[in-house]
DNA sequence: GCGCACCAGATTGTGCACAAGATCATGCAC
DNA sequence: GTGCATGATCTTGTGCACAATCTGGTGCGC
């Protein structure tokens, strides 16, 4: 369904954004709610254009809204985090496969920009910079594929599970594992080779979906 | 992302409902404009209510809205309905195979009982009613496979091809050979066999997408 | 002490009126 | 006849005020 245009108002979309960032970086906490007079006040807009921006995280699964109550940040929770991870690897699958066929110059390019951020962000111990570069480079895989229905698709699952994937992610020796992984579907990716890129892409989703399960045997989220 | 509860308001959803059985029933065709005046005319409501149907609409990818210019239905090109049948065939062939798991005589029934409504409709030739039916084992597949995500992702692909399913499902000959592969997927789901399921379902996946590209061949739609 | 009705507060839901922006036709200059 | 500036008209965008509804606490009756 390609990129929505003006969806709503320019204020709205500015306001869900700075939203999801809240969200991602824990400023807003699961269960928290979100009154619109405060989020106007807070960001200086309407409450109407929060009211917008609201309707949207709720439609994205990022809020919670109950008639006459108020909306809330909704708490994902491990197992619906796992399932998340096994969709997108379904369809991630299908974007490697699809980008390792069609590669060309300029995108074996990119892809290796994006190794290079990954590699820097993984030497510096820097978890948000590894966070952004491997989002980085899921984008630019669903993108390469040429599959439009999967790039918004992944979009839309991307965003559920960020919070968790942070917690993931942190867990001691987790970059280096990550980085040798996303390496081999880069070069896979880059050399043409459809079977590789979507074999190394398995292998990271099952261990991601392995250290979520972890991380809900040490303590529940929800 | 569970089921959505009092979303905005209930008179928008009841809105949107109806948008969709009307864009669904070419009452509104590609490309016509939707002046939020004239529908909350037609509808009885205010146009606050039919701005946030459309806006919700417009978040499933239905219809297109741009600043200040208005709604339009939007229009699904041939090539984005056969992906969106590729990523549908990937999310479903793991629902019945979860499906096929976890079966229970409970299940069975309700999936029996839906392979009746096919073959009753494919006796007389409904295609309307082959076509809900066939919804309505999509989606029992996605609940018994009690993977939520994947009900989810599949509620949302569904709207957005409904008119070109029916004109591939409108095809000479093609609801006998749909209902002899749908039968096998029901059997195979209800003896717990989940490699038959998969196969029944990327065989009838696979149709759909020749009968789209037979479609894209005689004429193009956008 | 317990249960229920009721009231106060808070929060969302919505209609109305006006402002802002874009499209299209018109008319003028060249 | 062609190109461009200009204004009319339509459509969406938004602030404001009030209505509807839910929640939590309080007081009365038993």
């Amino acid at each position: 369904m390609g990129t929505k245009a003006g969806q709503t108002a320019v204020r709205a979309d500015q306001i869900a954004a700075a939203l999801r960032r809240g969200i991602r970086a824990s400023e807003f906490v699961p269960g928290q709610r979100l009154p619109e007079v405060d989020l106007a006040e807070r960001f200086g807009a309407s409450r109407r254009a929060v009211r917008d921006a609201l309707a949207q995280l709720a439609h994205e699964g990022l809020v919670e809204r109950r008639s006459n109550i108020g909306a809330s940040v909704r708490a994902i929770s491990i197992p619906e985090a796992i399932e998340n991870a096994e969709i997108r690897m379904l369809v991630e699958t299908l974007c490697v496969t699809l980008a390792a066929e069609r590669i060309d110059a300029r995108g074996a390019a990119e892809l290796r920009g994006i190794g290079r951020a990954l590699q820097a962000a993984a030497d510096l111990a820097d978890v948000t910079a590894f966070a952004e570069a491997t989002s980085a480079l899921a984008r630019a895989c669903a993108r390469l594929s040429g599959h439009g229905v999967a790039q918004d698709t992944l979009e839309r699952l991307r965003v559920l599970n960020a919070r968790h994937n942070f917690r993931v992610t942190s867990s001691p020796g987790w970059l280096a594992a990550a980085l040798s992984r996303r390496m081999a579907q880069i070069e896979a990716i880059c050399r043409g080779d459809p079977a590789a890129a979507a074999e190394a892409l398995r292998e990271h989703s099952f261990a991601v979906m392995a250290g979520l399960r972890a991380l809900g045997a040490g303590k529940e989220d929800a």
